[in-house]
DNA sequence: ACAAAAACATACACAATGTATGTAAATGAT
DNA sequence: ATCATTTACATACATTGTGTATGTTTTTGT
């Protein structure tokens, strides 16, 4: 009794069930704790199938991390879709930001381990690719037309830094509304400066 | 001919040696690709030396990224000793940090793999022994007698996050000066609110 | 139906970690 | 000064994991 399915078939899910033990066992585990003979183990495969589709254990973890920081994304833009000013749009991002990196393992994946795996170039370029993308657009628009786009940049980067060491401390165990508040007063004053440049 | 040494010695030597080389296979290589025989055959000894002096691994990059975070608050203490008034301080304490932090390996080591191989509470205990006690009691100084306990430590939470990130970005090639002002004016802003508390 | 390619499974070579055990040097007490 | 004890190492081993090479099955295309 042997089932046809098509290739592409056979991999997606052979693909999917990796990911999401491996998500799991990173999470509990750590990146260095985790072997692939537990990660196959539990999704029902061999190493010649994981070592078939990755390349090696650190593909396997940045394509975790990309699929983890594609769903924070998400999760963002449905949570902030409807905002007035520019300052809204920055706040509720930021709420939504914090929202997300509440679900278990989320700071550990991508704050903790994806920066010393994967490198800080290529975090950011994840970060580029999803949530970050969107929160420097809304600096840009918080800091006006006069700003220089390396000061957009620049600003947005530190920003995003505030924003993951509050995520990191509530993580720890952190109230997140104190955190909460500390960053809407400064993103208020960031904007309430528009007219004379800030940076 | 065997010269005798007092016991003291021997260790201090040993675990030096284990430290230097430790340190610089740790920066060039990083944590997960330093083997322990690497280590204990350029530092001249053997692994039985290494196991001796330390309980695992992870002992030994711990005691390298103390020891590292140690060298640098006593190079921030040294290059900011004189200031006038707490905006001073802050901004000069900040430099001083940003000096530090240009040493080839210091972030590799204190931001981006610390985390991970010694967990963020662990490197915020050595940053709050080192470092981060300088610039709490700066930013205490700088919201005033107001500000409650919980409020300061947010924000110099916060503020030790630009800080990090700006140290990452001119680790990676970005313009030192352009963060050090960004990261001026948002103190400047900051202190200015001394009346009306800012956080 | 058959060749080619993709999706796996199996086996192996290599390396690293931590520990257990053995040895030499230093310390302390008599 | 000697001897027991402790400290500072060195050696050997057991375990585990990574990546690769090779083999097998299933699918795809002609």
């Amino acid at each position: 009794m042997q089932e046809r399915r098509s290739n592409s078939n056979r991999s997606q899910e052979t693909c999917s069930a990796l990911l999401g033990v491996a998500r799991r066992l990173f999470i509990e585990k750590g990146y260095a704790a985790t072997g692939t003979p537990e990660v196959v183990e539990q999704a029902g495969v061999t190493r010649g199938a994981l070592y078939h589709h990755f390349k090696d254990k650190q593909a396997l973890f940045q394509a975790v991390a990309e699929a983890e920081a594609a769903q924070i994304a998400r999760e963002i833009e449905a949570n902030s879709a409807h905002a007035i000013t520019s300052v809204e749009a920055l706040v509720h991002g930021a709420n939504a930001y914090f929202e997300a990196m509440r679900k278990p393992g989320r700071v550990r994946l991508l704050l903790l381990e994806g920066p010393a795996v994967l490198g800080p170039e290529e975090m950011r370029r994840i970060d580029m690719e999803t949530g970050g993308r969107e929160l420097r657009h809304g600096i840009k628009d918080a800091l006006g037309e006069n700003a220089s786009t390396i000061k957009i940049d620049i600003c947005a980067d530190l920003v995003s830094a505030m924003f993951d060491r509050a995520a990191l401390a509530c993580d720890a165990g952190a109230d997140i509304k104190a955190y909460e508040n500390a960053i809407a007063s400064l993103l208020t004053i960031l904007v309430q400066r528009k007219s004379e440049p800030l940076l």
